[in-house]
RNA sequence: GCGCCAGUAGCUCAGUCGGAUAGAGCGCCGGUCUACGAAACCGGAGGUCACAGGUUCGAAUCCUGUCUGGCGCACCA
């Protein structure tokens, strides 16, 4: 793993040691106020000041003098000197910038890899959407997000396996069911209406004409209304359409699953009943009011929860119960379940299940995605899925497309509730951020187009220009940048982190010639570009967005 | 009432293990194409970081309280 500041960030603490007798924690290092100041400040100085009782600006002269004397920071320390209440400011050699822009371009898409402190094996539960409905656009921000975070942990380190459940059981898989056949009927001129409760939308008639497709009018029964068993199998038909609908809109969205785990086969192998009986043996569960309660509340939930109803049915929670309970026996270092907003009371009890089931609760993460509203013409878009008005990923695909949905989707806090303004994002779309880091990849790889060969560079540039070292301090802030998006599952920190470094190449682009310029010069330009080109194309594969050569 | 999330430029939002003069995109004003792609660059206007206290050399960031908004608080999923 290549970090451009290590050395320096050593050459520090080696100072700072020396200066107050024993070593920093860390050693901050950030951008100076402004570009005059150098190329690296540090305020470690003030860090240290309240522990050696020294002001600090005593401790940041006697660091810079201590580096300053350090022969071994010549090659890349041309000035180094104190500002403000402490800073230390540093100016870099040309040589450390040369040398810098050669690793990278060595090292190429792998840069920044492997960053993570402890690797683990991941679990990632995300979008789990019932089967009974196309997937709207919270879900679509659910999957950009849980996709983009698989994609950042593998590339951090991790071992990871994406997982979609499936709530293919149950109350709501009957009325979808009940929904299907009643358009099934209609297809054939039987009017039957579509149960209270159940789903109206137009997808369910597709849905019944594929069974058609399917089975033409075997499920047509003589009798004038369906029995139970014609019922189910359309229910059954209904669920694996809209199950492979859905697959392939995700597929289409580029998000792909390892495993699709059935809530049905819990039920169907007694994992349910099994999971009720073991809380109920250890204490954690009992009977009252004529229902099953698990004891929650005995660890950290604010009540008890139902886990068998009043009428023998058992609950969405008996089912997490089981599902939980099977993901966490099956060895891996941690669980992260992507929830939507609305399931954000969810944490407690979940937490509650595995501890009850003697696991570790901590294992347990639950990410809790914010909701999607959408804007059009200045107003939020009223969605009802009753009046088949929901916006669906498919549609949101088709209108933005691919690459600009999953940037926007994913370019702010998860924490944070999302307006996504449709008129900016049809109208403006050339503006969107999404292009102006696409546009900086395309262009690099224009210029690199025209480069035939590398030149051999005699030294570094006698000069350099602040563009060049700005774009060098920003390639140097990827590895921060993906291990803060790793450690915080925030995967927009890469899409702000790619709209720095697309800024810092276009300004670097605007003042620095490339091709016909000295060889000194040309190899090291050459060399920022290739690196530039390599992360930011790992940068938007890490988002699931294509980084074209040319546009 | 309780819980989670949020409140930063006209709009959408970064920045939150405390660090110098708080940033970006869009929008607005003004410049830049006879040299590698102008989907770009450069400059400008625009801020009581919701409010009030507190902690400290230093607070958008940490603590307490208040206000506002979203979402929850089921024998629904």
């Amino acid at each position: 793993m290549t970090d451009l500041l290590h050395q320096i960030r050593s050459a520090i603490a080696a100072a700072a040691t020396a200066v107050v007798g024993a070593p920093p924690p860390v050693i901050p290092l950030a951008a100076p106020a402004s570009a005059e100041m150098g190329d690296l400040a540090s305020p470690v100085a003030m860090a240290l000041a309240k522990a050696a009782k020294r002001p600090p600006r005593d401790i940041a002269e006697a660091i810079a003098t201590a580096l300053r004397d350090d022969p071994g920071t010549a090659a890349w320390l041309a000035r180094v000197e104190v500002a403000g209440p402490g800073f230390l400011n540093m100016t870099l050699t040309p040589s450390w910038f040369a040398a810098s822009a050669a690793r990278l371009a060595a090292e190429g898409g792998s840069y920044g890899s492997g960053t993570a402190a402890r690797p683990e094996d991941v679990l990632l539960e995300f979008v789990s959407a019932n089967p009974t409905g196309p997937l709207h656009v919270g879900h679509a921000r659910q999957a950009a997000y849980g996709d983009s975070l698989a994609r950042i942990l593998a590339f951090a380190g991790h071992t990871v396996t994406r997982e979609y459940y499936t709530n293919d059981f149950g109350r709501q898989m009957r009325l979808f069911g009940a929904s299907v056949a009643a358009r099934y009927a209609g297809l054939f001129g039987v009017e039957r209406p579509v149960p209270e409760g159940g789903y109206n939308g137009d997808y369910v008639v597709a849905i019944a004409e594929a069974v058609r497709e399917e089975v033409g009018d075997a499920l047509m029964p003589a009798a004038a209304e369906p029995t139970g068993a014609v019922i189910d199998d359309l229910t059954e038909r209904g669920e694996r359409l809209m199950l492979a609908s859905i697959a392939d809109t995700l597929a289409r969205f580029r998000v792909g699953f390892d495993a699709w785990f059935s809530e049905r086969t819990l039920h169907d192998g007694g994992r349910v009943r099994e999971g009720i009986a073991t809380l109920q043996a250890a204490g954690d569960a009992y009977e009252a009011e004529g229902a099953v309660w698990f004891r929650a509340s005995a660890y950290g939930d604010e009540k008890d929860r139902v886990l068998v109803r009043g009428d023998g049915d058992t609950t969405y929670l008996a089912s997490d119960v089981a599902y939980h309970l099977d993901k966490a026996g099956r060895g891996h270092d941690r669980l992260i379940d992507v929830l939507g907003a609305d399931h954000h009371g969810y944490i407690a009890r979940l937490r509650a299940v595995l501890e009850a089931g003697g696991h570790d609760p901590a294992t347990l993460e639950v990410t809790i995605i914010q909701l999607v509203s959408l804007l059009e013409r200045g107003e939020a878009k009223k969605m009802s899925k009753r009046a088949g008005t929901v916006v669906t990923l498919s549609d949101l695909i088709d209108d933005i497309g691919v690459d600009a949905a999953r940037f926007f989707l994913v370019h702010r806090s998860h924490e944070t509730p999302l307006d996504l303004d449709l008129d900016l994002a049809r109208e403006q779309s050339q503006e969107n951020p999404v292009y102006y880091v696409q546009y900086a990849h395309a262009r690099v790889c224009s210029i690199l187009a025209q480069v035939s060969g590398t030149p051999v560079a005699s030294g570094p540039p006698a000069e350099l220009d602040p563009a060049e070292r700005a774009l060098v301090m920003a390639l140097a802030d990827w590895p921060v940048a993906i291990a803060e998006a790793e450690e915080r599952r925030a995967p927009h920190r890469v899409a702000a982190y790619l709209i720095d470094l697309a800024k810092a190449f276009h300004a670097f682009y605007h003042r620095c010639r490339v091709v016909g310029e000295p060889d000194d010069v040309a190899a090291f330009r050459i060399d920022l570009c290739r690196a530039t080109a390599a992360t930011v194309k790992t940068g938007l594969d890490l988002l699931g967005v294509e980084a074209p050569d040319r546009m």
